[in-house]
DNA sequence: ATGACGATTTACT
DNA sequence: GTAAATCGTCATA
């Protein structure tokens, strides 16, 4: 498939072009999808997000304007990838909203995989891990599905909207409706104070691939 | 040049 | 439940 043929059936730029919380739920029941160097697709239906809203969030990487080399693709135009590298060994996926030079984004958390799911799992089973992967753990994080899908800093700042490696698909068959979608306080950032407690986490309801129950 | 810190995952008690 | 793993990045000097 070509890269245009492909790129007319994406999420375009509008999507992306609004508020994190919105673009957040919009994208529950879509699907993210990674196409390797052999041309082999991974990917899943993504089940797990949450909204960064930039410079007055304290959870947020760009709090108080902070504009550096690792999130620099923050500020870019929305669609655009943001990758970074955190903990000494794990990657974490976002897609950046808004306006550009507006650091919002939305980080990916877990998918509920369809698509080259015995590749992923090859790569989650990865060489000093002692316990067998789960299909139910195979994407259930925002380090396991970029782990899963071979996502790391090389696709920091690709355009989403036209690039035939890393790319999200509307919402195939499944609607999904305000009443699926939970909101929770996000995972991890218990030192931003009042912003670690606002609910800006989202999942569907009833899935068994989100990261927590 | 140095030190502290993660938007996490895994294994173990 | 707790703790280890592991290192690029950034603020400070």
């Amino acid at each position: 498939m070509t890269v245009a043929s492909r790129t007319a059936q994406l999420l375009n730029r509008e999507f992306f072009h609004r508020d994190s919380v919105t673009v957040a739920k919009a994208l529950l029941g879509c699907e993210l999808i990674r196409q390797d160097r052999d041309g082999k697709c991974l990917g899943g239906v993504i089940v797990e997000t949450e909204a960064y809203l930039g410079v007055e969030d304290k959870a947020a990487h760009a709090f108080g304007g902070r504009r550096t080399v690792r999130n620099e693709s923050m500020y870019a135009q929305a669609g655009t990838s943001y990758v970074y590298f955190t903990y000494g060994m794990h990657h974490c996926f976002n897609v950046v909203c808004g306006a550009k030079d507006e650091p919002v984004a939305v980080l990916l958390r877990a998918l509920e995989p369809t698509q080259g799911i015995e590749k992923m799992m090859q790569r989650r089973q990865h060489r000093r891990r002692r316990t067998p992967v789960r299909p139910t753990d195979l994407c259930s994080g925002p380090a396991k599905l970029c782990q899963a899908l071979d996502i790391d800093r090389s696709l920091d700042g690709v355009d989403l909207c036209a690039n035939d490696q890393l790319f999200i698909e509307p919402s195939r068959s499944r609607h999904v409706a305000a009443s699926e979608i939970i909101a929770s306080p996000r995972i991890g950032v218990a030192y931003a104070q009042e912003w670690a407690v606002r609910p800006l986490r989202f999942h569907l309801a009833n899935s068994p691939h989100v990261s927590r129950k």
